[in-house]
DNA sequence: AACCTTCTCAACCGCCCCAGG
DNA sequence: GCCTGGGGCGGTTGAGAAGGT
């Protein structure tokens, strides 16, 4: 049996939005708030589909919606967040505030990409590595229609770009999911990757992720709650000289971390701890090898000021849920 | 002016995650 | 543990605009 669709189709209007169309959804969610999309198409008296209203309304009605160009700053600032955290718009638009993800998305493919082949560069390939990879995906029942058709021939593509990209793919981690209150718990001193938030760090200049640099390889047992902590750069508190693996049963949390045989870790990692929290962290193993360019250490310490300067500047400022 | 090509971006689609039953 | 619905995300499309011939 397959799943229903999330509304029916029929009968319901697509394209462009009208003005009265755009009006009715304002006032309804102005009245009743957002949520619910399914069932607020019936009930603001439009004939569309609850995910539509929903794009709508995030990308062009809600308030504090930043229309036009994009200044210089912005597009600095996507930029590196790209280079950082690959095509994770969402989280690129989270750091841009009142940029939406579609508006960031298309000018990336129609105004960067083109800038920067422009200028000789080739933007940085990224691949998320799958949260669950024995997971398969969930077949859907077919009615097979031109677009469907369409699609297939999509996907067949994508299979074989992506067993291209295998060989130069550069692994980012996947976001992880921390509510606001443990991010106040969390200590200044702490370096943690937010999936709201992308990656964040403390206030503290001098506590740069350094140890992505040496981190060859995270694995966390599935359905471990974590908090990801503390990679300091200290030459006095070392966790391990040169191969770092570590074990413990922290309330059944199993935590493996290998360093980079190849790199000199010696005096570059304090401390990897991962700290129960309440939120569900799920994920079988977190990639950071190749994330940094690993070649050339003071680009990446340049990239990483740089970026903890943005995320302080633009994020603290903006978000007060990590002042 | 007419036609063709390229570009832009709003909107759609399928997939996935997560919470709840 | 499985199933389902809600919601969110990223990739892609295609109509209209802009530019070129």
């Amino acid at each position: 049996m397959g799943r229903a669709p999330c509304c029916a189709k029929e009968g319901l209007r697509k394209g462009p939005w009208s003005t009265k169309e755009d009006l009715l959804l304002t006032n309804y969610i102005k009245e009743n708030g957002e949520g619910q999309w399914r069932n607020l198409p019936n009930k603001a008296g439009l004939l569309r589909c609850g995910k539509s209203c929903r794009l709508r309304w995030m990308n062009y009605l809600r308030p504090g919606i930043k229309r036009g160009n994009f200044s210089q700053d912005e597009e600095d600032l996507i930029i590196r967040l790209h280079s950082l955290l690959g095509n994770r718009w969402s989280l690129i638009a989270g750091r841009l505030p009142g940029r939406t993800d579609n508006e960031i998305k298309n000018y990336w493919n129609t105004h960067v990409i083109k800038k920067l082949k422009i200028a000789g560069i080739q933007p940085k390939l990224h691949k998320v590595h799958k949260v669950s990879p024995k997971k398969e995906p969930k077949k859907k029942p077919k009615t097979e229609n031109p677009r469907k058709k369409q699609d297939k021939k999509k996907k067949n593509n994508k299979k074989k770009d992506q067993s291209l990209d295998t060989l130069q793919v550069v692994f980012v981690p996947k976001p992880i999911r921390l509510s606001s209150g443990l991010i106040r718990n969390s200590s200044v001193e702490d370096v943690a990757l937010l999936s709201n938030s992308s990656l964040c760090c403390s206030d503290s200049p001098k506590m740069l992720p350094q140890t992505c640099q040496v981190l060859k390889k995270c694995t966390i047992s599935e359905g471990s709650d974590i908090h990801l902590s503390a990679f300091l750069k200290s030459p006095s508190n070392i966790a391990s000289p040169s191969n770092s693996y570590e074990e413990g049963d922290n309330n059944n949390k199993k935590i493996n971390v290998i360093t980079n045989d190849d790199e000199n870790v010696e005096g570059k990692i304090k401390e990897v701890s991962f700290i129960p929290c309440a939120s569900n962290l799920l994920f079988d193993e977190v990639l950071l090898d190749g994330f940094c360019d690993l070649s050339n250490e003071s680009m990446l310490e340049k990239v990483y000021e740089e970026y903890l300067q943005l995320i302080s500047e633009k994020c603290y400022q903006d978000d007060p849920m990590l002042m």
